[in-house]
DNA sequence: ACTAATTTTGTTATGGTATAACAAGTCTAA
DNA sequence: TTAGACTTGTTATACCATAACAAAATTAGT
């Protein structure tokens, strides 16, 4: 009984987007058609969408359908915080907390190829704190952790309590 | 007076081989030629090598230039722990451990881009614990740190006393 | 409103990364 | 020496991403 998503997941989607108009508005950013709709589609695959996935997608709604489009996009959405890009899978996911500087710290099932975001501030410090032992100044990091996820482990019970 | 590599390569790679062909002898798997001089190569690059910059040098030498050819030596290399793939570069780099059971984490410089391994038991076992958090069970780790290196932040001096 | 400057989008072409599928060759062990 | 397993050759193709330049839309100053 493995229930993917049990919250209402519209609720994710109308939340991030009133986060990027007010994040856009904020910052003099324009959210255009072509950018809203992709936030948005991305966020509706609920996992991280490959670009050109998403160009399809585009393209049956009208939109113009040639790969600069959509990573142009993509490369705004990055730009305003408001996507994330999973290295490891050529894909890209929604950011839940926009709004907030942070990294993208990510969880990915190799079953269900569900993809949970989390923060781990005592990781990142410690990071901050070997790369200075190295004597390297820290600019990004990707960390994307692969493994089974509770529901694909049959733990849903148990987890979920 | 940024000296990159102050070492003596040939030993990285002399060891690298040695160990290479210990690993395959007791796993009975077969270090073949073009396998050999794959990782030869990449550890020859001293950072990060693209699929096709080493297919690019085997064609140089005689060897089959198509992809799968390097691709499949590439599999090979990483299923033996004797390389890693930088996910973030989607380029591959010589493993200094591979006799030890790792994962491998990289301080990339955005700068030079060299790429130094290191390894980081508490962020390991943090990173186990946090994953069992989510009632998710840790397979695979990419971790890679962008920044700049000592070298590139002109405090080769102070680092290196 | 008009125009210049800026930003965004359209379009064509190309480069870079990776794998599928199947044939042929090579090694190993019974 | 032959079967089986593994490795390599070969062709084709799919997927990921950007360069370069033209056209259109938006914005700000007048």
């Amino acid at each position: 009984m493995s229930e993917e998503h049990a919250h209402n997941h519209n609720d994710c989607i109308d939340t991030a987007l009133a986060t990027a108009e007010t994040l856009c508005l904020e910052q003099g950013q324009r959210l255009t058609k072509v950018r809203r709709r992709a936030l948005e589609l991305i966020w509706e695959s609920h996992r991280p969408l490959g670009a050109y996935q998403l160009l399809a997608k585009l393209a049956e709604e009208g939109f113009n359908s040639a790969p600069p489009t959509v990573y142009r996009a993509l490369d705004f959405l990055m730009n305003a915080g408001l996507i994330h890009k999973v290295e490891s899978m050529n894909a890209y996911l929604g950011c839940a907390h926009a709004d907030k500087e942070h990294k993208g710290y990510f969880l990915i099932c190799d079953e269900c190829h569900n993809v949970m975001e989390f923060d781990y501030q005592d990781i990142h410090a410690s990071l901050i704190a070997k790369a200075a032992q190295h004597g390297f100044e820290l600019r990004s990091e990707t960390i994307e952790l692969t493994g089974l996820c509770a529901d694909c482990r049959g733990l849903a019970n148990e987890v979920r309590a």
